[in-house]
Parts: C-alpha cells; structure tokens; sequence
DNA sequence: TCCTAAGCGAGACGGTACGTCTTGTCTTCCA
DNA sequence: TGGAAGACAAGACGTACCGTCTCGCTTAGGA
C-alpha cells in the first residue's frame, strides 16, 4: 500500500478497457438498448459479476466512457475555438477530425445505427461551446433579438444533424470539405440564393 | 358483410384510445425506457391480456400512434406547403400550430423529458417534405453543389432542434413568432450581423 | 310453459352429448389433464360460449358424463347382483361385460391410457356394492375380524387393477374368462397353490 | 476436479429439500393439481426463477422426488425379499414399514388426499417385484394357468388399496397387523368363510 | 304469417399462471 | 486481492387458458 494507491492494477485498467469496447462493438452491431450485460461480459471476456464490480449497470458504462469523450471534446473544441479564434463556429473542423479520427466511436454514439445514444450529451456539449461563442461575439440588445440560446440549439441541432449523416454516408468528404459546408449554410442559409 | 367489415366494435377502438393515452401520459411523467406494459394496463384500466391483444409490445403500440401521427402531418403538411406555395419551407407554420394543438402529444415524443420517442420518425417524415421542396426549387446542377440530402438533413435537423426548444420552454412563443424565427435563421444563416 | 319444463330442445341435448363425446374422444387421445374447453368446443363443433352456457367446467362436463355412467352401473350391477344372487361378487360379470360394450368409453375412463380419469368414482360405487354384499354376507363378530371396509377395498382394488389390465391389453380374453379368473384369484387367493 | 464434481453446493441441496417439502405440504394441503408453482416457491421460501433453475415444472419436482423414493424402495424392497426368502410377497411388511416411517411422504403420495399422486410409480414399482417373484416361484407351464402379469396386477392393485386404506385411516394398526392381514387375504381369498 | 324468445357462434375482456430472460447481489473458491 | 463462477431473488416479458360478458344471427313454436 506504499504507492500502488491509484496505480491500479493493470489488470482493473484492462478490463474496463475490454468492456468499453465490448460496448461500443455491440451497439454498432445491434444498437444500444437490446445489448444484455451478459452479453457486454462475454464480448470482454470477463465475468459478469466483475461487470459489477467496476460498474453498476449498462448505462454507468456508457456514461463512463461519455465521459472521457467530454473531456477530450471540450478541451479540444475550446482550444480550437480560441485558437483560430476569429473564425466563427469553430468546434466544427475540431469536431470533423476528431470524429474522422476515432469514426468507429462516432458511429457507435451518433451515427443512426446506434440509435444516438450519445446525441444528447454530445449536444449538450456544443450546446455549452456554442452559446459562449455567441455571447462573446457582442450582445447587441437589439430589440427584437433572436433569444440566444435558440439559436444556439439551431445551430448544433443543424451541426448534428450534418455530423449524423456524414457519419451515416461513410464519412466520403474530407473533413474540411464538410466543415466548409456546413458553414456556409450556417452563416448563409440553406436558400441556394446564389451558387 | 355490409359495412360490418371495418366498423371494429366501438369497444376495440376505445381499448385502444386509452391504451394510447396511456402511454402518452406515461411519457410525459416518466420517459419511454422505464415504462412497463403493466404500467400501461394499469395507467388504461385495461388486463395486459388485452393489452397483447391488440398490440404485441410497448413498442408495437407507440408504433400505431407514430403511424395515426405521420399520416396526418403528412397530409397537413403538404397541403400547407402547396396552399402558401411561394414560402419557403411552408411546412414549418403548419407543424408549429399542430404541435401547440397537440401540446402534450408532441412534448411526449420531441420534448427532451420523454426522450425524443419519435423524433426518428417526424425526422423522416420532415425530411421527405423538404427534400420534395428543394428539389421542386430547382436545382440547377452547379459545379460546387451542395448534396441536396445534406441540405435537407441540416434544415431539418435544425427545425427540431427549434422545435424541441420551443416545446421544452413552454411554447410562450405564438406559432407564428417561432415561425418567423426559424425561417430567417435558415435562410440568411445563424450569425446575426446585422438585424 | 306446460310440459316444456324437461322437455329441453333437441339442440340442447345435441350439443350436450357432442360435448360429451368430444371429451372422451380427447381423453383417448391424449389423456385428460392437458386437455382444454377450447379444444373440447372445437371437437365438438360448439362455440366457447356456448360450452360455459352448459357446463362451469371442463371437470362439470366429466362429472355430468360419469353421474350417467354412476347410475346406470349402479342399476345394473345391483340387478345383477340380486338376481344370480349367490354367486360371490355378482357385480364382477355384469361390469366386465357393460365395459366390453363401451370399451372406447371405458377405456377413456379406467385404462391407464386417460389417466384413470374416473377411476375413484367407479371405485367407490364398486366399494359400496361390495360392501353390502358383505354385510349381508353374514357378519360373524369373529374376534380377529379383518374390518368389513379393508375387505371391500381390497377386492374393489384388487378388481380395479384386473379391468385396467384388460382393458389395456385389449380385451383380449371373452368377460366369462376374464370373470372367472378374477373370482379364482379372490376366493382362492393368488398363490397357485394348485394348477 | 478433485471432489468438488458433484459436490454440488450446500445451498442447492438445501434449496432443493425445501422445494420438495413444501410439495408435500402443499399436496396434503390441497391436492397436486391446483398447485401453483408460486405457492411452492412461497412455501419453499424461493424465488420463483430459482425454481425453474433448477426444475423445468411442477411435474419435473414430483418426478425428482418419486426418483429417489424409487431407488429406496427398490433396493429396500429386493433386499427384504431375499433375506426373508422364504414368504410370499416378502416387499409387504418392509413396504408398511416404510410407509409407517415417512407417514406424510405416503400420505400425500398414496394417501386419496392428495390425489394419488404417485400411485402409478409405486404401482409399477411393485409390479416389477411381484412380477420377478411369481416367476422365481416356478410357474409350471400348467394349461388353464392365468397370466403372470395379471396376478402381479391384481396382487399390486389390491395391495395399493389395502395401504391407502390404511393411510388414510390414521395408520391406527401396527405395520405387522396389517401386512399379515394383507397376506392372509392374498394367500387365502378375500372370502372369509372360516377364520 | 309473423314474431319472439331460446340456443348459439364470435370474440372482447380481465385474470391468473406459466416458463423465460435479464438484472443486481452475494458467496465461494482460485490464482 | 481481483477476478470467475454461479446461486439466488426480483420482476417484466409474451403466451395460454380460463370464465364472463355482450352482440347479432338463426330458428323454432305460439300468436
């Protein structure tokens, strides 16, 4: 007990590691709500009552690893927001690549396949990001003014919404090709007026 | 054999109708996954013998009432859209009215308490009228295009989140306020530069 | 209302006795218990309702088939009885040869095929048949008397055992045969003291 | 692998005896049929799917017990006829005493209260030992003779009413009273002419 | 001849038990 | 000490029968 405090045990950092990907393997090949955890623990390899021992239900595993993912999201958007600061919406490109990145992951928890088990949180996320970048960007009081947290979620409603189905499509456009795209229509509208 | 063929007994159909209910209130008080046929039975005053009866699972039920639910937005839907044929996305104004109509209806499957039921199926159902009105726009085959699909997906990924937006705070908003908003939003972009 | 009391419309008594052979028809086939009021019905060609309008029960409807069969037994057996009055165990003759005409519906009642659906209801009319005939038999108050019951169950089980065999092997042997041979065993004892 | 094979678990015996108890109490209670399996797991202090873990039905749990009373009486059965070679029907007195010992078990399977659950088994378990004695006891291929197998049937089935009558009146004689009686009947007729 | 009460079939309904499946807890043994 | 195995209680599932009921249809027998 000297310093093995929170050193702990490989063997607890691999497990859980197995189960999460169990996890994400069978939702991408089922869905998430039919999964058993049975069935999470034969695809880790693990016993169910070790299932237990480290999460108390299929939904504390998903939440787990949504977890992680907030974290990494949020540190990456932030930065990628601050650093190329002038541009606007700029969670998006961050956002693309990540997903391109890790495109297994992203299917599991966006895509439709997977029944969106991450939409909410995900959202939540943007949500949060979004909003400081429109308060940031000047609050003209101006009187009949859209609230902002409505255009807030307009603007990551219509963001998950291309994400899903770029994801859904095979992810075929480079990342920057639909980051580009989904701004346009975002600053411009979805009315073609012009080329 | 007369008009006997489809008159179903008046006692089938209001079985059914407080099945439905049921299961409305249910969501409203409770979100969908928790729910329990038992709970459903109890909720309509209904033997879950007869539950079984009539529908082979919770999901088979929702799945009825989703069915009753696209058949008439679609109709309303395309009828608003042809009658104000010179707006854009007219299918917006209609759905907002019907929704303030059906408030708790719609809380149930879009609002975020219930879980988003059915926000897969009035996501198709929305889909199939915008992508009908993009294309009908005339899309001149421009080099850099954006796919028409990607540009129905964001619009209506958009709407619902407005919509969700709109029921979860209340609807204070009159219909045609909402409306209004949406519209600008989607046709000259989400950064408010000028009014 | 005169003498229409009991005069009940042949279609009742149609339906009834279809019902009744519906019933040991089914036993034949495979045995009471799993039987069900539906397929009794649909045997018998008679709706579910209609069967409850006659019998509480798939057990009434045995019950009401074996009071005939009580009665008639009953009858007959003491008439046989009375009559060749001296024989020992008059009744024996008159049931192998009553069980020989109806052997389908003895057979559903007492084989081992059927469960012995009835047996403890011929049983017990065959213990109260003996029974007298052993009171009258002359009851020497002997001291070491084997009590008159034990006697009259074990003839009547005794003969039980001796018609289920017989009926399941076929009623093979003519009833005189098989009647003696009983009559053998319970006067003379089973041990072949000689041929 | 060492001895742990079959040493199934103190707690699955002890779930099993419980299980089997309370089908006897139940039967004695109230007759086999109308038992529910809840009740047993009820009485038994089990929860209802442990039952099915370990039996497929009520049906399953009486076969398991009847097994092991099976196995008893055979071996008890044959043993005390060879020892006593010498009498006739040597499994009588062994059997009586038996049943004397384990009142309830016989009461609830042989006794009329509980339906005669298991006369059958016991029945085809007597049959075997009758039948093997009569042929051990030299059956000169006399002409008339009567059928092996219908004088095991007899001499079983009115041993089996002799003893359900004798369980069902409270056991009051002594196991040795009622097996000379049984014998004395076998051997020499149920017609008390003389002593 | 009508008409009217009965027998009847169809089938909705509430209930109860079934046997199955999944969950989360616990205990026991193994490495 | 962490993990595997697996017994166990709880409780929802979907199915099968049950017994009750309401609803129309038919089908005589009495007006």
């Amino acid at each position: 007990m000297k310093t093995t405090e929170h050193m702990i045990d490989r063997r607890v950092a691999r497990t859980r590691r197995s189960l999460h990907q169990a996890l994400i393997s069978l939702i991408l090949a089922k869905g998430y709500d039919p999964i058993t955890v049975e069935e999470i623990c034969e695809a880790a390899n693990v016993g169910r009552s070790t299932f237990y021992l480290h999460y108390t239900s299929k939904d504390d595993l998903k939440r787990s690893g949504l977890d992680s993912l907030r974290r990494h999201l949020d540190a990456t958007a932030r930065a990628a927001q601050s650093e190329r600061g002038s541009r606007r919406f700029g969670f998006s490109l961050a956002m693309f690549e990540h997903a391109r990145e890790h495109v297994d992951l992203y299917r599991a928890l966006a895509g439709s396949r997977g029944g969106a088990v991450a939409l909410g949180t995900i959202r939540q996320i943007l949500s949060d990001l979004v909003r400081d970048e429109l308060a940031a960007d000047g609050d003209r009081g101006s009187p009949d003014a859209i609230p902002r947290e409505l255009v807030a979620q307009y603007v990551v409603g219509a963001y998950m919404a291309v994400l899903t189905w770029w994801l859904d499509g095979g992810t075929k456009l480079p990342p920057d090709r639909i980051d580009a795209i989904f701004r346009r229509l975002a600053t411009e509208g979805a009315m073609a007026k012009d080329s």
